[in-house]
DNA sequence: TTGAATGTTCTCTATTTGTTCTCTATCATT
DNA sequence: AATGATAGAGAACAAATAGAGAACATTCAA
């Protein structure tokens, strides 16, 4: 059974697992509970060791390691509730075997970046001025893809890739406003791969 | 595990790929890192080869590489680096005061859900088919947000809320070829107001 | 071919961090 | 009043680490 203070100082480190992906110093736990002492943190980390709830590498700085198997529900994934399909006019279906949605699956990847859309010029394919976008870093794609791709290694363009037979790169927006663009395959660099999209309506 | 010194370096080779399609030297990841000996750096990337998340090509200048496969998976945090504004034609522009963009802030909250989209009612606000979106639950909303309305008690729908002077309320959908309609205000119940949307293209 | 830029290896230092102690204080229970 | 459990402060020390910078090797472009 935990004491309240090693509740608190088990939560701040979960806490600060999930925001930073590393563990705290003994400073920055002290800082984070309003204790001054790290002597104090460090008594806490014992009992919060014998408890099994974590390891501690001794005498590693950032040390600390959560025990999974003891962490499991509070280690917050990114996971909200997926209730079901909304159609026009019928009630809200349920998915069969799936009732979240887990975002890690979706975008947490170390070779995931966001980009932040400004423009029209894919406003038929969905993606809004001010949309973020998730990109998959990657030097290839396959026609179709939505792209993030360096014209000249100077100018940054997210297009739709379309290859043409002749070897030459279409460059196309989703937007019948602005025209589409063919280029030489050595002057276009592809940098990612759009993989995700999202938008905040806050 | 990386250390915070070894993932702000990996973070910051990531960056320069995607901005200029080479990499960086370690002089220049020592300035974008505020570090100021690039043995330094050179440390770092040893530790960072040893988790195999680059290569290095010895003695070659400019010659880190990344092993995007093996990214995968390494990143604990729901945070993944902003790199900025990607306009057509231009530059990646970066925006000041934000580099990463942390899911938990911009989903995460006990009140929220997820509805996966069917049909085009609301294309034209670019909520594609199949989309999903995310909803704060609640029983009120403002003129014009998107809402979840339950319609009889029975139909749930997805649509832009209108107030209309007379006490009815209009549900618009965002798409010309379908036809606004319009309840007495007791027919209709708010189930909740869309927040955010997102999509995988995977 | 040559020289500046870059990668690489080293040593050294200052600081931070983990660790162990001792001392005090509070509070509930006996 | 005595006891033991919980909380916290802070000193002291050793170890780990971050960082600086020198020195040398290698590349690469002019």
């Amino acid at each position: 059974m935990l004491t309240p203070s090693e509740t608190r100082t088990l939560k701040f480190i979960q806490k600060y697992f999930v925001k930073s992906g590393y563990a705290p110093t003994l400073q920055e736990i002290a800082q984070g509970t309003g204790i001054k002492s790290r002597g104090v943190i460090h008594r806490y980390l014992r009992a919060l060791q014998s408890s099994d709830l974590i390891t501690i590498l001794p005498n590693r700085k950032r040390g600390i390691r959560l025990n999974l198997e003891a962490n499991e529900n509070a280690l917050a994934a990114p996971i909200i509730p997926l209730l079901g399909r909304i159609a026009a006019g019928q009630p809200i279906e349920a998915i069969e075997g799936r009732d979240e949605l887990n975002l890690a699956d979706f975008l947490m990847n170390a070779d995931r970046f966001a980009l932040q859309v400004t423009g029209n010029s894919m406003i038929e394919a969905g993606i809004l001025d001010g949309d973020t976008v998730i990109v998959k870093h990657q030097q290839t794609a396959n026609n179709g893809d939505i792209v993030v791709a360096l014209i000249d290694g100077l100018e940054a363009t997210l297009k739709r890739l379309k290859k043409l037979p002749d070897g030459m790169i279409l460059l196309m927006p989703e937007n019948k406003f602005i025209e589409p663009r063919v280029y030489p395959a050595q002057r276009i660099q592809i940098q990612g791969v759009v993989v995700g999209q999202l938008r905040s309506y806050q």
